[in-house]
DNA sequence: CGAGCACTTGATCGCTTTCAATAGCTGTGG
DNA sequence: CCACAGCTATTGAAAGCGATCAAGTGCTCG
């Protein structure tokens, strides 16, 4: 996970050229995006950006996990949204920032200052399509975990965020159709309850419980293994379908 | 609650003209839009999309109230948005509909074949830079409810949602800063439960207590008045600033 | 070796759900 | 006019699930 140095790399040779705000810019266009862009580094657990605060740039996840945190004044706190490279923080047209981001990872981030950015994309359809693209995905999202929050057990919401992780490392590494499916979490104990609305001993509790049943298997506390993704699925209360198409 | 006939209202004399996802447009661009929008009309309690459907039009709401769910196999079921006038319906560039959309109340809906809508949005970035900043605004109000329903306990999960009907509605209203709120919950207790994640009897019960409590009054089972925002608001675990300042 | 951290496991508590009965309201039909 | 069905909402009692409080384990790093 170490970062390369990103200080010079060309738009045209960034690892998320084709996902990212800027998957739909021509050659030109990558151009202006490239005269106003910048990099930034943040480590493992370093907060990039705090709820309320002044906001001047925007930006797209290019490698390493980042949440966004919502947090009460009681110190109960929700993750809202799970940063992955290629996602874009930041809102177009609004000051302040609405979440904590904070990096799980080190991660680099590729920066535009707000305003540039703005004028940019106000000229450019292709960032802006690509953006409304995007934001209507994670509505997407968001919604999906709603039902998660509001309706499932503990021990589905274990199974439904398994689910995602291990879909979303398959759609990268892009193995085969069915085979035996393997990743890291990318998340603390304490951020997988953040995530999911519940407390950090429940989630040991239903991964122990998911691992006694066969429904997973743990090598160390964070290298899991799938042996039957639609069983995952059926622990997740998910139509089994859905999944298998992409 | 009677719909006028809305077959044949001019874009320029429309209710929701100056928020709905045309707002931006010019003159010429809402000629564009005349000429291809169709108005439907959908009865209290008529479905208006099941998820899963090929969905042929987008729109948006006009008057009247509707409700976006999610369903699991089982029966449970999240509300995952709540439609007012002005909220739009559909994704472009999506063939099947994600959710379920019901129709709370009578409603009027402001349809557009969905290939002849993306063709203008194509070409009118008045139309995409709105469609952009609404789903913006869906994502931070999702991403709210996200909290709501992940961490808070039943009794602030009930004034949260009092809380938003209230703010909404004096926001619509314009009454004045700090008059008592008066309003009819657009909801039955089922709709409050499945957008809050809790059951019909929880509702019920905790409507009852905030009741007893002084914090709302509550004449007939619908029709509510909040003598004091603020302890409302303190209620819901908000911090008590946030609403006062629209 | 000991401190610190992430995680696990156990025991108990309490909030929300579940199951069940009842009330209030509206519309229909004898 | 009253009886009754159907619906929404309220209230009670009991059960269950996840939270809370509290040790204890295993690992890494000084």
């Amino acid at each position: 996970m170490n970062s390369p140095t990103f200080t010079h790399v060309k738009c045209g040779d960034c690892p998320i050229r084709h996902r990212a705000v800027c998957a739909r810019c021509n050659a030109d266009e990558l151009e202006e995006l490239d005269a106003i862009k910048y990099y930034r580094t943040y480590e493992a657990g370093q907060t990039v950006i705090w709820a309320g605060d002044p906001m001047n740039f925007v930006g797209s996840v290019v490698s390493g996990i980042a949440t966004l945190t919502q947090t009460m004044e009681d110190g109960r706190t929700q993750m809202v949204g799970l940063l992955l490279p290629s996602d874009f923080v930041g809102r177009p047209g609004r000051d302040g920032a609405a979440y904590n981001v904070v990096a799980t990872s080190d991660i680099v981030m590729c920066c535009f200052r707000k305003k540039p950015f703005e004028e940019v994309m106000a000229r450019t359809p292709h960032i802006a399509h690509r953006l409304l693209e995007m934001t209507l995905d994670e509505l997407d999202a968001a919604r999906e975990w709603m039902l998660v929050l509001g309706r499932k057990t503990a021990r589905e919401k274990i199974a439904s965020l398994l689910a995602i992780i291990a879909r979303r490392d398959a759609s990268l590494s892009q193995g085969g159709p069915q085979a035996a499916m393997i990743f890291d979490l990318p998340l603390t104990r304490e951020a997988m309850a953040d995530y999911l609305g519940l407390t950090l001993e429940t989630v040991s509790r239903q991964m122990s419980a998911l691992k006694r049943d066969g429904v997973i298997q743990l090598q160390g506390k964070r290298h899991v293994t799938i042996p039957d993704m639609v069983r995952l699925m059926d622990e997740a209360g998910d139509d089994s379908d859905g999944g298998m198409l992409m």
